[in-house]
RNA sequence: GCCCAUGUAGCUCAGGCGGUAGAGCACAUCCUUGGUAAGGAUGAGGUCACCGGUUCGAAUCCGGUCGUGGGCUCCA
């Protein structure tokens, strides 16, 4: 008398079950192995748990930690688990919220004392017990009334706050326990505790209640957990391969830059071999710019205030800039961003469409007011300089300048060793301005230029500017990162406050598409990328020294001199060791200082006008003729290559 | 800005429940002239972030300030 129910898979593949079958009874059906791993599951594109009846025709998934639903489910499990060993251990304490996130989850509480890292341990052992009693989540559907009722009685304010909005939204109140643990949660969840075989939590830290700052502070604890110890392992090992990268510790390591509490915060200061560095990423951008149509503009770093009252960034930018001062009596601005000095030059003179495009680039060095508490490194600063263009041009024009900008930009980033990028696309939000025609216009334009390029691109649905839709480029480093760096934005605010006109073909003025665009983002933070994507060694083109010279005695200094002239004559950078050390120290420091080159000269090298090459990080040596050394380097500087 | 942590020699860090500090590396001088990741000796170097309080006495305890790190918020 029971009846069938027919289940679609992922496959396509339908199977037959009595109806009333759970989830987990179809994992079993298909096999032991997926049963296994099996976390929850998909039914008509919801997620539910594994104890789940099932009643009707449906398509139907199981969720394994190889998903993103599936590792959701996980987390957001653990999280639970989490703040059930914080409530048995802080009887005080209140929840808040506890989702899974990029990598692992957090929970929010609202503790009556602050909690240290310490703290974390004493959480851990008592999640262990609560993992190894493996209790099973189980799942109650509330009306909304005995779930406020339930809720109050426990004094969980934070969950009746929550349970108003979920009320409001008319969606179905379930309750999850495991143990003498409960809370709101729409779920699913594992079949039981004990399914989390590996955990570890990672920090403590304050956060607001709905994030925003007038709510009480909440206390976060952010942990990551894993069905098996292997994976565990792993992501320790990749925290630990970005810790070895961190741009700070390599910045001081290799005398590349420094942040100075004389100086001030998020303030950065270029040392000899940063500066250096920078100096081949400007010139390669300057002559980039050149080649792709691009004329270069320099602008000042302060201005009268009225220019940022009339560009805006005094109304809606104001939070991001410093006070201004006075000069003479007259308010003036430092500035924070670099497109009314570009507007300016526009205005100076009329324009014809016969000039447009007209694309002008400055390595703009603008300041901007952030919170002390947000600083980091050379990735979050105060002052910092943007490879800045504004592109003026016809509405026809637009869609082959996206097109190119977006092309240069792919370029630019891949000369800079990054292969792989994600590209998003940001539509108009609910609040901005412009004329709904242009945003289309201007949006389409976007599109066909992701199109036309080949890329694959996600679409940020009303993320766009108030002022214009943009398309951002992230990069991907060698360790799987993503970095924004591109943003490309029209800007409509801009062109109407200023009133930009150019004079069209039928005599009358016209209004100009204003496109904003930085490749790179900022040079300190593009630095910072490139240190952590480099780990410190930097391909022969950008590498501060090129090649260290090393005389294993001193008596062999002065052919050493003669060698570090030629790699000068040649165009190379290039340092001479020509200290009494042995040559196992002078290598061992210039391994540790990643110069790519070693040339090691002893009395056989220096008889035979050769040198023995080693390169960093790579143990053979070979012996080459000097000139054969200096053009291969040579050769592998003009290429980019490392 | 807020929460938590933190600030000892140029760097990395020990120590210190109150009696003016220590190592390694780096630096200087000397010895050593040695073929692929640290040769040896000697020496110099610190108002223990800053300001204030408690105390006979503070680097150590307390308060504040500044910096740094992890978050929150925002963004290049």
């Amino acid at each position: 008398m029971a009846q069938r129910i027919k289940l679609t898979l992922p496959d396509g593949k339908v199977l037959e079950f009595a109806s009333g079958i759970t989830a987990a009874g179809v994992a079993e059906a298909i096999g032991a192995g997926l049963a296994r791993a099996a976390l929850a599951a998909v039914v008509d594109g919801r997620a539910v748990d594994l104890s789940t009846e099932l009643d009707h025709d449906a398509s139907f998934e199981i969720l394994t930690f190889d998903s993103r639903a599936g590792r959701e489910v996980f987390w957001h499990s653990s999280a639970h688990v989490m703040a059930q060993a914080v409530k048995a251990l802080y009887p005080g304490a209140k929840l808040a919220i506890g989702p899974p996130i990029e990598e692992g989850f957090y929970y929010d509480f609202d503790l009556p004392s602050p909690l240290t890292e310490d703290d974390l341990g004493r959480i851990e052992e008592r999640m262990k017990q609560l993992i190894a009693a493996d209790t099973t989540f189980e799942r109650r559907e509330y009306s909304a009334a005995e779930a406020r009722e339930l809720f109050t009685r426990e004094h969980e304010p934070y969950k009746v706050e929550i349970l108003a909005q979920v009320e409001h939204e008319g969606e179905t109140i379930s309750v999850y326990t495991q143990g003498g643990f409960i809370d709101l949660c729409r779920g699913p969840h594992l079949p039981s505790t004990g399914r989390i075989k590996a955990f570890k939590l990672l920090a403590v830290a304050g956060a607001y209640w709905k994030d925003a700052e007038g709510n009480p502070q909440l206390q976060r604890i952010y942990g990551v957990s894993y069905p098996d110890k292997k994976l565990l392992q792993e992501f320790l090992v990749r925290r630990e391969e970005a810790a070895r990268r961190d741009h700070r510790k390599l910045g001081k390591e290799l005398d590349l830059f420094s942040l100075q509490e004389e100086g001030g915060g998020g303030l950065v200061f270029w040392h000899p071999k940063g500066a250096l560095i920078r100096h081949q990423i400007e010139n390669f951008w300057r002559e980039e710019h050149l080649k792709n149509g691009y004329d270069l503009v320099y602008s000042p770093h302060i201005a009268r205030l009225n220019l940022w009252n009339r560009s805006g960034h005094t109304d809606f930018y104001a939070e991001s800039m410093y006070p201004p001062f006075d000069i003479e009596g007259n308010p003036y601005q430092l500035k924070p961003m670099n497109c009314p000095f570009h507007i300016l030059i526009y205005k100076s003179r009329l324009h014809s469409y016969r000039e447009l495009p007209l694309r002008w680039a400055e390595l703009g060095t603008v300041y901007r007011y952030e919170r002390s508490g947000v600083l980091h490194g050379l990735m979050r600063v105060r002052g910092f300089t943007q490879d800045d263009a504004h592109i003026f041009c016809a509405k026809e024009e637009i869609e082959r300048e996206i097109a190119r900008t977006l092309d240069f930009s792919l370029y630019l980033l891949r000369a800079f060793g990054f292969q792989q990028m994600k590209i998003y696309l940001s539509t108009r939000p609910a609040k901005s301005i412009g004329e709904e025609a242009d945003w289309v216009k201007a949006e389409s334009s976007l599109r066909a230029a992701l199109t036309a390029a080949g890329v694959e691109y996600a679409i940020d649905e009303g993320a766009g500017a108030f002022y214009g839709p943009k398309i951002d480029i992230c990069v991907r480093d060698a360790i799987g990162r993503e970095w924004q760096c591109t943003t490309i934005q029209f800007d409509f605010n801009l062109a109407e406050r200023f009133d930009l006109t150019y004079v069209g073909a039928d005599g009358n003025r016209h209004r100009p598409f204003l496109v904003h665009r930085a490749l790179l983002g900022s040079l300190e933070r593009f630095f910072g990328i490139l240190i952590e994507h480099y780990a410190g060694a930097f391909p022969v083109w950008l590498a501060p020294v090129q090649v260290v010279v090393l005389p294993i005695v001193d008596s062999l200094n002065e052919y050493a001199g003669r060698v570090q002239q030629q790699l000068a004559a040649a165009g190379l950078r290039s340092q001479l060791d020509e200290r009494s050390e042995k040559i196992n120290l002078k290598i061992r420091e210039a391994e540790l200082a990643k110069i790519p080159y070693m040339f090691v000269i002893g009395a056989r090298e220096a008889e035979a006008g050769q040198v023995t090459v080693r390169r960093h990080g790579r143990k053979e040596q070979k012996v080459v003729d000097l000139a054969e050394a200096i053009a291969d380097i040579v050769s592998t500087d003009r290429q980019k290559e490392q």
